[in-house]
DNA sequence: AACAAAATAGTATTAATTCCTATATAGTAA
DNA sequence: TTACTATATAGGAATTAATACTATTTTGTT
């Protein structure tokens, strides 16, 4: 990510908080900025640890507040999984994600077909849709190989 | 579920925990059946409950424990979701998932054209794929309502 | 500069899940 | 049936994740 595109995310991002009367602290810009310079997904404490080496007294608790914060006004959100600690995106172009069930490792991915798929016309009705996700989990070649060696033993 | 049905559930699951070599002890029996008569997926603790009173000194390790023991030979799996608690289903029929981010109430629905999804080419080259899944999320209407009297006040 | 609402740090608490270990049990083979 | 062994369990401790509390600080606004 180059400068420039730092900065428009910055401008809209305060923008976000304008509107929703939020007030733009050294801590949120701090925590916004960590979590879309990483691609990988990280969890509140990674997140923490990043913004702690720009504010060392920042809080834990602040960290876990901001990124619910990030997620309610749209500026983030929590990535899809089954079970384990939550991990936030920053990024919001469309894309999905498989996970590592071993590793835990969440690696991004597009498939153009996915970006269209919509709540089934049933469902639209009876619940207000706010996310519609294609969900790939299994196991990273890394993983896939360590397991069979262990099968093998 | 009618009686026939519960039957044959039963005798496969006994005969993929023999495959497995896992024995067959009655609170695994009771983990499972009690799973498999919820369509709420539940979580652990809500199992553990409904154990209790058949079993009264099962242990809540012992209902975790086999809850991830019936995920690992795959006679139930941990529903997908954004954070909170795991949840669990029995159910292995082609379905998906919608979730209130609310209530944390968990909807099966069923959608012909989602059960056919694939991971793309690349990525099945790249990873094992284990699952696939189309995940919704939102408000169901009770909460959905609830809210706009909150806003409106 | 003064103010009020909102946010934070630091700590305590709660909740979820896993780990530990002595005991009990299921499946197996005599 | 009985004896044996690997596996599973109960109960409690420990760990981890996330939230709640409260005094203090800060931001955005007069
Ligand atoms: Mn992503
Ligand atoms: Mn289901
Ligand atoms: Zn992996
Ligand atoms: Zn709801």
């Amino acid at each position: 990510m180059d400068l420039k595109e730092l900065e428009d995310k910055l401008k809209n991002f305060y923008n976000r908080c304008c509107q929703q009367h939020l007030k733009i602290t050294p801590q949120r810009v701090e925590v916004y900025k960590a979590l879309i310079a990483s691609s990988d997904h990280p969890s509140a404490e990674a997140v923490y640890e990043k913004v702690r080496q720009v504010l060392p007294n920042v809080s834990l608790d602040t960290v876990n507040r901001t990124l619910n914060t990030l997620n309610k006004i749209g500026a983030a959100f929590i990535v899809e999984g089954s079970g384990d600690v939550k991990r936030f995106d920053g990024n919001l172009e469309n894309h999905q994600h498989f996970k590592c069930i071993k590793c835990k490792k969440i690696f991004d991915f597009h498939c153009n077909e996915f970006d269209n798929i919509r709540a089934p016309e049933k469902l639209r009705h009876k619940f207000t849709v706010l996310r519609v996700a294609v969900y790939i989990e299994g196991l990273c070649q890394p993983c896939f190989e360590k397991e069979n060696k262990i099968k093998s033993n």
